[in-house]
DNA sequence: TTGTAAGCGTTATCAC
DNA sequence: GTGATAACGCTTACAA
């Protein structure tokens, strides 16, 4: 019960061998003959020693730490990531620690200090800038970096990312396999690199299919929220514009499907329409709309073996940039 | 650009002073005088010093980091926690381990271990089971713990949870105010104790409105999912119970409306049906529905808020119990 | 196979 | 206000 605290010494003492071998015991147990190494064990239960890791840090210059720097941890994207994250670290006994950014600079800037400080062996970075000198801290102290969700230079860093421009281009292509004519693409800002990927990939696959790309007819909402998306809706009832409609996330989708059923417009009957990021599981909506999943677990899981073999490869390591492709999910809202 | 990595006792030497002096600008600058501290501030900048936390923690035998254990963090309830868990401890400059058990009580076991291992100042933990032996290493090397969103004998631990017995009551309590007879309840199982809590808080009402709590028509149901809400709601249909409904969270609340719809039963028209949660948000089905709302990013925060506490207390601290009042947010569902 | 001993980079206790 | 210096607990050559 009471709250003591010995070091190796007190278990080497006990067991009358030397500290070498106590460490010895406890990181290569092979090494040590099984009669001696049965008595430190013993003694380690009666001391209810607990090995002070940071003393190892200290020794080593390197934490069994990784750190998972993300912009929100409520939004179901990264929660996933942050789940497969945790469970792939946690099978190689690293700790992670969670830093959310909350989109603002300053906090990820200490947030990465914070981590160089830890001597965090690596970090996995959803970025809020592309600035690399912010980063300069975390390199000074060896801390190797996987940048999650975003691309960058292979000089630079390892990195996974989700191909957007695909996902939009698989969307596309879908609907126009369904009756119809034309297609309406619903996205956000065009200063959201996802957004301006997905209409890539969108006009791209209209040109694919021998169609002109200017064709789309595009609404720009200021928010990527359902009541945005019941705008767009009810903009595309009353303007006759194409009832192939891509979302590009799945709020945004159903708020599309309902605003057109205020004109009496259902889906799928009279209209198609696809959302993007098949995130919002669990609701009526959801299930019935044809959406474009994100492989995020996987990349989180990729994320962190990168990073893991980084560790391994050492100063041998050469960068490099993995893409995942975004599947559709089919479900009703496109089937007529 | 290099990855130099030197100490203190470099930034001493380049600004002309000790170790001492250094550490002193780090962590008590005011004892410092100004030129001195300058000297030395210029001296980091230019190093590029990264302080070795591993090397302050060996030295004062404390991390300043906290451990967050939680079952899941895909669940949006828990991700409110992390959330509210993260900003504040950020505010006080505390790293957050974050560690997922996924019900798993080896894993749980495994990430107690590694906190004490790091020396963490404190864990604030969701605990899978009440067996507070597994908690020993964190005892033993002095880290203090809260316990959250369950409750637990104040001589054990502080501790942080929201109220699900008053959840219940006023749940039904509101809807012994809708018209109709009888309450129905459709529940998870019995064993889990926030059911059993939400249970007994909705035959309290009865009791308190002067009807047999024995009234209550109860359904167990295996999942708490969508799908079995809407075997429920089939079965509330078919059999005649009552249909002023109680389910014990909001995906079964979802499922009993769809359930009931299903023979032309429509909600709040011929049924009312609260649900428990608020967690769904976005859905259209989510928006119309009554539910219980729980104060999930105030038990984070107060959680954190009553970890540093014991923390700045040391040995006068004694432990409390704090318990949250969940509120009602009256929505479509109930509206008659 | 085991022991010896030199650090790792801080902080804290004294002197000065 | 500042400087010496002794821990803190572990890992790792190297020696035996």
């Amino acid at each position: 019960m009471g709250q003591r605290n010995l070091g190796l010494a007190a278990v080497a003492r006990l067991a009358g061998v030397s500290t070498a071998t106590v460490s010895n015991v406890l990181n290569r147990p092979h090494v040590v003959a099984v009669p001696t190494r049965e008595r430190v064990m013993a003694a380690i239960e009666e001391l209810d020693f607990v090995p002070n890791r940071a003393a190892a840090t200290l020794r080593q210059g390197t934490n069994r730490v990784l750190g998972l720097v993300i912009p929100d941890v409520v939004n179901p994207f990264y929660a996933a990531i942050v789940d497969a994250v945790v469970v792939a670290a946690d099978r190689d006994r690293y700790a992670v620690v969670l830093c959310v950014s909350h989109e603002d600079p300053a906090r990820e800037q200490r947030h990465f200090d914070m981590l160089a400080e830890q001597r965090a062996a690596g970090a996995l970075v959803v970025p809020i800038s592309a600035d690399w000198s912010r980063l300069s801290q975390l390199r000074m102290v060896g801390t190797r970096l996987i940048v999650v969700d975003r691309s960058i230079d292979e000089s630079e860093a390892c990195s996974v990312a989700i191909d957007d421009v695909h996902g939009g281009e698989i969307a596309v292509e879908h609907l126009l396999g369904v009756p119809g004519s034309g297609i309406s693409i619903v996205n956000g800002s065009h200063t959201i690199v996802q957004c301006e990927d997905r209409r890539t990939g969108a006009r791209s696959a209209l040109a694919s299919a021998g169609l002109d790309p200017d064709s789309l007819v595009e609404f720009e909402m200021r928010d990527m929220t359902i009541e945005a998306g019941v705008e767009a809706g009810r903009r595309i009832a009353a303007s006759g514009a194409p009832r192939r409609v891509f979302c590009t996330n799945d709020q945004l989708a159903i708020g599309v499907m309902r605003g057109l059923a205020e004109t009496g417009v259902e889906t799928p009957r009279d209209a198609a329409v696809v959302g993007y990021g098949d995130l919002a599981f669990g609701t009526e909506e959801a299930r019935r709309l044809t959406t474009v999943g994100q492989p995020k677990q996987e990349m989180g899981e990729v994320a962190v073996a990168k990073l893991l073999a980084e560790l391994q490869e050492g100063k041998a390591h050469r960068h490099s940039a993995t893409t995942f492709q975004p599947r559709l999910v089919v479900r009703e809202s496109t089937g007529r």
